[in-house]
RNA sequence: GCUCCCUUCGUCUAGAGGCCCAGGACAUAGCCCUCUCAAGGCUGUAACACGGGUUCGAAUCCCGUAGGGAGCGCCA
């Protein structure tokens, strides 16, 4: 049992482990979920890991973004930043001491070097190798330096980094949980970098060794890693450690097929959440993509969780479709209770509007709006001045005749109640339908389209109905 | 260049040799309902990238081709 969640966990972890050098993406986004519903599913642990080992590239705001967008999805984590334990520190920044463990390991083992050759050098071999038609892998030029040039090249303080020495002829296999067996050749890979000259861990090394430290059994990562995992493999053998079960996700594209990125838009969850999407849109939209189930309907994380099945994630990169996304919003909106309508629109409501008036009117127009920027003109429509007709209102208005709208300004006298007002209109008019109601939407909100009009009305200023109506009476 | 991944309706996908002249959801079109919009109901349009094999039979297996993507970094 867990102290801090008063959850039970079966051995098993899952984890995303975000680089904050930038805001979360919607892939991410999907890996996060993923990944949360994949340990909600087993009753796991989900791990958040934050990879701040990239000095340069990585920023505190980022981190704190990154935290603030995984919590409005929803995407609580029972371990990390904040419910630090006993398997901590989730910043990577704060491993070092337990890096240090392992890179002594290895070299006791004698299964990684010192690479003293300069980014200048290593980028020249690159340049040649593409040149040559070859693959662009380190040469291997410090593999079989001396014991004693090590020491002299140590000793006289040169940087260098450690290289993993690849073994040669060998093939690397595992089970990818979306993809199957995979099955590489050795001799593909370079030997490659493992602790960078200023002493601090890289990827291939750190994030497969925490994942080992921390318990993960399960992980799900964006198919761009998919050919790196040979690399993983091989560190945590030689360190005698667990590997996760690896699963890699397809990526998202935009609508031209090329990878999501900035020019197709939106593609940060912050911009998500700042336009009005509800993070259950979010979500249950992001579960679809690249994952399929029975379920049409829009669900909390714990029915989504009891329905996730890695087996049915894609293999396909799937596209993003904004349009898919809208339909996910509009059920999050329409399924909005009026207390939670009222907090959502909050900002875009008059001020000294009484609580109970702003919750009826938000109410009254969530059938119609889609984002929040859609209730803006009803706010004007009801809480403003009378709205001008357009030409087609103002003929439809002026064809009902005044005889129509004295009586229905009569019944509005007493009270913005919509029903009494349509029927005194028909009672004078003879009038039913369409061509009823019509000169009444015209009259009341300017526009012959848009939501119910009887909660409409119980929201407008006092003497409003009867005023907007005796103007054609 | 080398290695790897991917390719079913507009979109997300079901499909693991016959149950598929390919099913669902959303989108879209039409109709119904209706004061409009939304919601709801009904009906429709719409896909196995291409070419070879294997097989009595292939969306499903094999081989190619084309197209897309990733990796080969002292980025993650």
């Amino acid at each position: 049992m867990d102290r801090t969640t008063g959850r039970t966990f079966a051995h098993g972890a899952t984890r995303f482990a975000p680089s904050p050098t930038g805001e979360l993406h919607l892939g991410n986004a999907r890996t996060a979920l993923f990944n949360f519903l994949l340990a909600r599913h087993g009753a796991e642990r989900f791990v958040l890991r934050v990879e701040d080992t990239d000095a340069s590239r990585s920023r505190p705001e980022h981190t704190v973004g990154l935290l603030q967008d995984l919590r409005w999805l929803g995407l609580q984590w029972d371990a990390g930043p904040g419910c630090e334990d006993a398997l901590g520190p989730y910043y990577q920044s704060q491993r070092a001491a337990l890096y240090a463990q392992r890179f002594e390991q290895l070299q006791r083992q004698g299964v990684v070097y010192p690479c003293f050759c300069s980014a200048v050098e290593l980028e020249a071999a690159r340049h040649a190798q593409r040149a040559a038609g070859r693959a662009p892998r380190y040469p291997g030029t410090c593999r079989a330096l001396s014991a004693e040039e090590r020491h002299r090249r140590l000793g006289a303080g040169q940087p260098a980094t450690l290289r993993f020495r690849v073994p040669a002829g060998r093939y690397i296999e595992f089970t990818d949980l979306v993809h199957g067996l995979q099955r590489f050749l050795s001799d593909d890979i370079g030997d490659f970098v493992i602790r960078r000259a200023d002493g601090s861990a890289a990827f291939f090394f750190s994030n497969a060794v925490d994942d080992a430290a921390m318990g993960v059994t399960q992980v799900l990562r964006g198919e761009d890693h998919l050919t790196n995992t040979p690399r993983q493999l091989l560190i945590l053998e030689a360190l005698g450690l667990p590997a996760p079960r690896y699963g890699h996700i397809s990526l998202i594209l935009g609508s031209d097929g090329a990878p999501l990125s900035k020019r197709h838009g939106a593609t940060s969850v912050r911009e998500f959440r700042e336009r009005g999407y509800r993070p259950e849109a979010v979500v249950n939209y992001l579960f679809r993509l690249g994952h399929s189930s029975g379920e049409h309907d829009l669900l909390g994380l714990d029915a989504l969780a009891g329905v996730f099945d890695p087996r049915h994630l894609g293999r396909a990169p799937a596209h993003f479709d904004e349009q898919q996304l809208t339909v996910w919003q509009k059920h999050a909106v329409h399924r909005l209770d009026p207390q939670a309508a009222r907090d959502w629109l909050a900002p875009l409501l008059p001020s000294g509007l009484d609580p109970h008036t702003a919750m009826a009117f938000c109410a009254a127009v969530l059938p119609n709006v889609v984002l929040p920027e859609d209730a803006k003109p009803w706010i004007d429509i009801v809480f403003g001045p009378a709205p001008a007709l357009c030409g087609e209102g103002a003929d439809v208005v002026r064809e009902a005749g005044s005889g129509f709208f004295s009586a229905a300004a009569r019944a509005a006298a007493g009270g913005a109640d919509f029903a009494a007002i349509a029927a005194a209109a028909r009672a004078a008019s003879g009038r039913k339908g369409a061509q009823l109601f019509r000169p009444l939407r015209f009259a009341l909100t300017g526009l012959g389209h848009g939501p119910e009009l009887a909660p409409l009305l119980r929201v407008m200023p006092a003497g409003e109905a009867e005023r907007r109506l005796s103007r054609f009476a």
